[in-house]
DNA sequence: GACAGGAACGAACGATCGTTCTATAAAGCG
DNA sequence: CGCTTTATAGAACGATCGTTCGTTCCTGTC
């Protein structure tokens, strides 16, 4: 890695987690040449413009996301197995790439959503690419026979989202040591819910 | 109402607007004074500080959210009638109000989550006091014998949320037609899980 | 060791930020 | 009406914003 690529590396390491506590669209040029002592327009220069820097913070998050995320997940055998783990890979994921804000993305996507944009359009990839994995693993839950056939997933996906939201709320705004506990317990059910009619009846 | 009271109040009108769409942290006073036909010094003597006009709209969306979800649904009978009301209003309360951005406080949340100060005091206690509405509105489906008196409240209400949230994200993110019903198809099934076991067995 | 290319700097730009001050206009009240 | 209070305007402040420019420094190659 040449000595322009590491630097970039080491101003989005500190971007991505300033942007993780004040927002990709609080994000300063001048404080981040403060934090990672260097000048603004030697900065300047490795992106070109603001625009994107944010974007490469984006970017760069949503990469990490699937590092630690997806991938570890991925070595597991499909079905339940698997979605559990991207669940709890996912409730954890934040504290394993030690963002001390939360998440990047989602806190984006509350930001940008009304805000027609380069901005906004990467923030909704990075939520669909997210929700299409999801689909395709609870989909292959499906196919195992350890969910009913008749599976809504897309619906399954919906309030999955839904428990990642309320954890991060309750785990930032309140610090509820509950938080991850509540949202395994919601998750067990809506799994319970979707899975296939065994013994207890 | 004097018109001090009365120019304050269309200041906040438009602060709400525009809060909405752009989140609490990047309301201008400058731009403000312009939407509202004002001049920068004009606005500013009506708050006495930025800080103070962003509070001022916390407490306000605050106040309108108790209008238009909690009250309306005070007149049903306790129960499940009145927290199903309180779901519907909430899940359309962004469009009653006329908040062309979403709700106010649930960006707010992200957005100051990691910025102690009063305007996450304010985001928190308004959060705080819905959860305790909720929670207590709950309680009374459990008091009428229409949920299980084992029913755990707080993740009820912790699920609640979630649901929400997402509802939230896949209208403004994906424009999502059927963000609606699948908020109310897990809110049924949220129900269905704690209510008391009847003929089906 | 001269040279070339990329990397970083420092200074400056115009714009906008929140805020303060003073002065003028309007409103409310006897 | 006149008087007091309140409301609004206008100009200016220092600070910070993103961005540009020209220069210097470092690094790797012949």
């Amino acid at each position: 890695m040449g000595k322009g690529e590491h630097t970039r590396q080491a101003i989005l390491d500190e971007a991505l987690s300033m942007a993780s506590c004040i927002g990709v669209g609080s994000l300063s040029i001048g404080v981040l040449a403060d934090r990672t002592h260097m000048s603004k327009s030697g900065l300047f220069a490795h992106f070109g413009s603001k625009e994107e820097l944010q974007l490469a913070v984006l970017r760069e998050s949503q990469q990490r996301f699937a590092e630690v995320v997806i991938r570890p997940a991925l070595r597991l055998p499909r079905g339940l197995a698997r979605l559990r783990a991207i669940v709890t890979n996912w409730l954890n994921w934040t504290r394993t790439c030690n963002l001390p804000g939360g998440c990047v993305i989602n806190a984006a996507a509350a930001e940008f959503d009304d805000q027609p944009g380069p901005l906004r359009d990467e923030v909704k990839s990075g939520l669909l690419a997210l929700r299409r994995t999801l689909a395709e693993t609870v989909a292959k839950a499906v196919a195992t026979g350890e969910l009913r056939a008749d599976t809504d997933i897309d619906q399954f996906v919906f309030e999955l989202n839904g428990i990642y939201q309320v954890t991060q709320q309750s785990r930032r705004m309140f610090n509820d040591p509950d938080a991850d506990r509540r949202a395994l317990v919601a998750f067990d059910r809506l799994v319970r819910d979707n899975a296939v009619i065994d013994e207890g009846n």
